[in-house]
DNA sequence: AATAATATTTAGGCATGCCTAAAAATAAAG
DNA sequence: CTTTATTTTTAGGCATGCCTAAATATTATT
């Protein structure tokens, strides 16, 4: 039986939201694979908590409160599904342990994150690296990211073919 | 409320147990601020389940299938702790946040991060890059880790001392 | 607009992970 | 070895997050 937080359901409020304007306890049923009579009852407790505008039978939408936690739940999952990605994790396990990740986690570790994630981006096309890594990843061997060595480098030597 | 699964009672019980042989509800009780009352459920619970002996009044030790997920718990702990610490999140938050994302995330994903820390760990002293990613992270400035640039790179150049 | 189909809600139930209070077993102190 | 203190267990309770079945609104079809 799977836990879900308020986070998780306004996230994913604001993922439909952006396509459909009102947000209907079906979308949700649907998405996390829950019984509509469930979602109902959500919908009455995040409306209790004033993260969505709710009247029965005619859908919900995002408050501003609500709003602004899907927006920062979102960015922190986006973060995290990054930096798994750059890990060489992919896409759709990243995607998941994402979800399962964002809310359990620091301000301090996502901001870390974040920042790790940013690093790698400014660094992109010259990071050797992150290309030891990979090759370290997937062949368990290791080369010295040391530039004396760079000619003999399998990884970034000229004549290398990387797989 | 916290939501501790039967991986974190395990995992305690593994950790008391190489200090006392045999563990009691009280030892439990206090490492999660929890009542007695609720660890002799859970003990039940565990024994039923065949993770460790128990008898009434007599405190409990893990069965081989306890000790085992004990210890994959505790080396996934101990992997993404020292990850955490690697990107320079502090060590108490380090802990604590190793101990939130231990049990829900993927196998492909520990193994990914397994494998970034050994990376890093057989780096060590020769990694241009985590300094610079610490660099990075200290100012918000970032200095391309590319060879010719060396001699101007502030984190490395022999007249910067580090702080 | 009447009826059929679909969507939503209500009501009642169940398992889980914790709680408190009180009973029972064990350990410690005289 | 008996009384007291401590530990452990039992019993009963509560909130949560889900469920099903049945009732009620809404929407679509003729």
């Amino acid at each position: 039986m799977k836990k879900r937080t308020i986070e998780d359901y306004v996230e994913l409020i604001y993922i439909i939201q952006q396509q459909k304007q009102t947000v209907h306890t079906n979308d949700i049923a649907h998405a996390f694979n829950i019984n509509p009579a469930s979602v109902t009852e959500i919908f009455q407790k995040l409306n209790e908590e004033g993260y969505i505008h709710y009247k029965k039978y005619s859908g919900v939408t995002l408050t501003t409160k609500g709003k602004k936690i899907a927006i920062t739940t979102k960015h922190n999952h986006d973060i995290l599904k990054n930096f798994l990605t750059i890990l060489g994790v992919n896409e759709d396990i990243a995607d998941e342990d994402a979800c399962k990740i964002e809310h359990n986690v620091n301000k301090q570790t996502m901001e870390k994150l974040r920042k790790f994630v940013e690093f790698v981006k400014i660094e992109e096309g010259c990071s050797r690296w992150l290309d030891h890594f990979k090759y370290f990843d997937k062949t368990g061997e290791f080369i010295h990211c040391n530039p004396k060595n760079q000619h003999e480098c399998p990884v970034h030597s000229k004549n290398n073919k990387k797989t």
